[in-house]
RNA sequence: GCCAAUGUAGCUCAGUAGGUCAGAGCAGCUGAUUUGUAAUCAGCUGGUCGGGGGUUCGAAUCCCUCCAUUGGCUCCA
């Protein structure tokens, strides 16, 4: 017999050898319809895997990510089948299970597939499903896999074989598949009730830009229908929120061919939005102690050798232009460091003045591949929210915890709860990619893990994403489809102080070298406003809407009294329109509603007699009505209470 | 840049075995209506069907190429 021990730290006897299936049967026979995975020991395991020893388990649902995660894997599988069934000597590269469903890398050979094939790959794994083929697992040791692998021609599992360890590896079939796999799998493909084949895409083999291209085809299924159909349903709601249908509708920014692609063009209403985003993290600075600067869009190719920035990224980059006579080159910027370095270089610092701390919303222009512009979020011209600070060493600490409350301010005021942060640190094995010294580079790593632990921040740390320069702590949010989007940076960099030859004059009387954090808690005002909208629907708190309030006269009759409602709230700096189309009421409330303007005021016969608006708030409906003065009171305490109660 | 797809009026979309196929709704303009909380009615103006080549008696429709956009990959100071 062995002991297992329940989540609820109850312990059980079993007979050894008893499998997750069992225990689930034993409990309840719906747990056992429902169980898709165990954890034995922390391990993920195959329900039908016989456990021999005392274990601690837990059992894995479809509501838990370790149940979704086995039985996506298990429809990759499943998907695998299908596509060697339909497309015989297809090679297979990896199939893993991502957040939302899964995917499978294959070589089709001369093959391509169009998104007509993805029904029929659908169709025929709703078949191989309903076979109910049960997934058996297999150890077999390391040659015996790689001559498996061979025999079949299947070059990319023998090239994964080959990386692996020496010692047993462990096969999964089912049906007519068998795939290399660490598994764990649902006991038969039967719970794949609901299957979508979404998407195509090339993929990289091994990520790897120099190899082959393979198709990588994109799938989620679910066990059951329904839940297929509200996944379908939510992606439609995302689609209505994305950026870039929003900010058409509602004249936020445009593209233009002519411009160019990756060039974004703001509209005044994304202008006034991104102005009072602006306005508000100047005052905020201000009261951190930054002092504004301004830099050209420019600069000599000297200033970017010297940086370091063009030997990294040169060839990448919007090539020079060239002064007609002297041919001078000069660079767009691709970032402000090196201007505000030399800002610090003009005049002699003393250790007293530090840290100096620079702002500047500096636009920048990179060269992004054609085929990664997209939308707001990644574009060839933007605008950051650019800060260095000098300091001495000693201060980095709390210079870091400083930016740190900055952007916590921000996201807090603006309700941005579902952020991530992420420590950025180099990967030792590719040293060649950094560029500084590994003392300096110690230091700073040990510095912002930390400075973010202290603040409490659960930092997830990622090897080899650090800036080729240092170190970085990154605030992610997500946008409408669940992409992943980098907001907030900060930076530390001992590099361009070194590059630079920055000074400053310490106590001692002696020169020593200050350390740069560079900081930018929106990113880029452009992928910034991007995530905004989609996480507001269009619908802006209403101290950053572009307009506050419209004014909606019943009829022309009462054009002129709407004329000085809107006078009198413009003068009280309320952000107020008025449609004084001649349509119905019903039409002008419908419009304005889809404008997402937070207030509409109706103002008609009752209204002018008594003096008032009658007053509707957006997504609550008629609010009754008020005098116009009494409406500017409500409004200026709504805006100026949001502010306030963040600072609190 | 690579793989796959898309590209018809300002917007959303119909129209492809090649032949009155250049259309609809919304927006815009003009007029009627003078309206009470999510679409009043009528008329009119909009498009070298992404650009350029080609096949054909004839191309929005087929082929080539370029451009842009979309979903991924790679990249991301």
């Amino acid at each position: 017999m062995i002991q297992i021990t329940f989540p609820d730290q109850r312990i059980k006897e079993f007979s050894a050898g008893i499998t997750g299936l069992e225990i689930a049967q034993s409990i309840s026979p719906q747990l056992a319809k429902d169980v898709l995975a165990i954890s034995v020991n922390g391990e993920i395991w195959d329900l039908t895997r016989p456990i021999t020893a005392d274990a601690a388990i837990r059992l894995h649902k479809w509501d838990d990510t370790e149940g979704k995660h086995a039985f996506w894997h298990s429809s990759a599988h499943l998907m695998a089948e299908a596509l060697q069934n339909l497309y015989p000597g297809v090679k297979f590269g990896i199939g893993p299970a991502i957040e939302s469903g899964f995917y499978y890398d294959v070589d089709l050979g001369d093959k391509s597939l169009s998104e007509n094939d993805l029904l029929d790959i659908e169709k025929k794994m709703y078949e191989l499903a309903s076979m109910k083929s049960p997934f058996n697992r297999e150890d077999i040791s390391k040659s015996g896999a790689l001559e498996l692998f061979q025999t079949k021609g299947d070059e990319y599992k023998t090239e994964l074989i080959s990386d692996l360890a020496d010692g047993t590896i462990t096969l999964y079939k089912h049906g007519s598949f068998t795939d290399l796999c660490r598994g764990p799998h649902l006991p038969d493909t039967s719970p794949i009730k609901a299957i979508k084949v979404l998407s195509l895409a090339g993929a990289y083999w091994r990520g790897d830009e120099k190899r082959k291209q393979l198709t990588r085809i994109y799938g989620i299924t679910f066990p059951k229908k329904s839940l297929l159909d509200e996944y379908l349903i939510l992606l439609e709601e995302a689609k209505k929120r994305d950026h870039r249908k929003l900010g058409k509708e509602l004249e936020l920014f445009t593209f233009s061919q002519r411009v160019g692609q990756g060039l974004p063009l703001w509209l005044p209403r994304g202008a006034m939005l991104r102005e009072r985003l602006e306005n508000f993290l100047k005052k905020v600075q201000k009261d951190y102690g930054y002092d504004p600067v301004i830099t050209p869009h420019i600069g000599s190719k000297e200033l970017y050798v010297t940086s370091g920035h063009y030997a990294k990224y040169g060839k990448d980059s919007f090539q020079p232009i060239h002064t007609p006579v002297e041919g001078e080159e000069f660079l767009l910027k691709p970032m402000n460091c090196p201007h505000h370095c030399e800002i610090y270089r003009s005049k002699p610092r003393s250790y007293k003045d530090l840290p100096v701390r620079l702002a500047e919303f500096g636009t920048v222009y990179r060269y992004e591949q054609s085929g990664e512009l997209h939308g707001l979020t990644r574009v060839r011209g933007f605008t950051q929210d650019d800060a260095h600070i000098f300091c001495r060493p000693d201060q980095i600490k709390e210079e870091f915890a400083k930016v740190i409350d900055i952007v916590l301010y921000i996201f807090k005021t603006l309700d941005f709860k579902e952020f991530i942060t992420q420590i950025s640190l180099r990967d030792p094995n590719t040293p060649d990619k950094y560029i500084g010294s590994d003392e300096n580079w110690e230091k700073a790593e040990k510095a912002i893990i930390e400075i973010t632990n202290e603040k409490g921040l659960e930092g997830q740390i990622v090897i080899g994403e650090a800036a080729f320069y240092g170190p970085k702590l990154d605030f992610m949010v997500k946008d409408a489809i669940g992409r992943k989007w980098q907001l907030g940076t900060i930076q530390v960099d001992y590099n361009l102080p070194e590059r630079f030859e920055l000074e400053y004059i310490g106590q001692d009387n002696q020169r020593h070298r200050p350390v740069m954090i560079h900081r930018a808690p929106f990113g880029s005002m452009e992928r910034f406003v991007a995530v905004l909208i989609e996480h507001t629907a269009g619908k802006f708190p209403l101290w950053l809407a572009p307009d506050q309030a419209i004014v909606l006269p019943i009829s022309e009759k009462y054009q002129n009294y709407a004329e000085s409602v809107l006078k009198s709230l413009n003068n009280c700096d309320i952000r107020t329109l008025i449609d004084d189309r001649n349509e119905k009421i019903g039409k002008k409330i419908r419009d304005n509603e889809l404008r997402r303007i937070p207030y509409l005021l109706i103002v008609g016969e009752k209204e002018e007699m008594e003096g008032t608006i009658s007053v509707r708030k957006q997504g609550q409906g008629d609010m009754g009505s008020m005098k116009p003065e009494d409406f500017a009171t409500m409004i200026r305490k709504e805006t100026e209470e949001v502010l306030k109660r963040i600072e609190d």
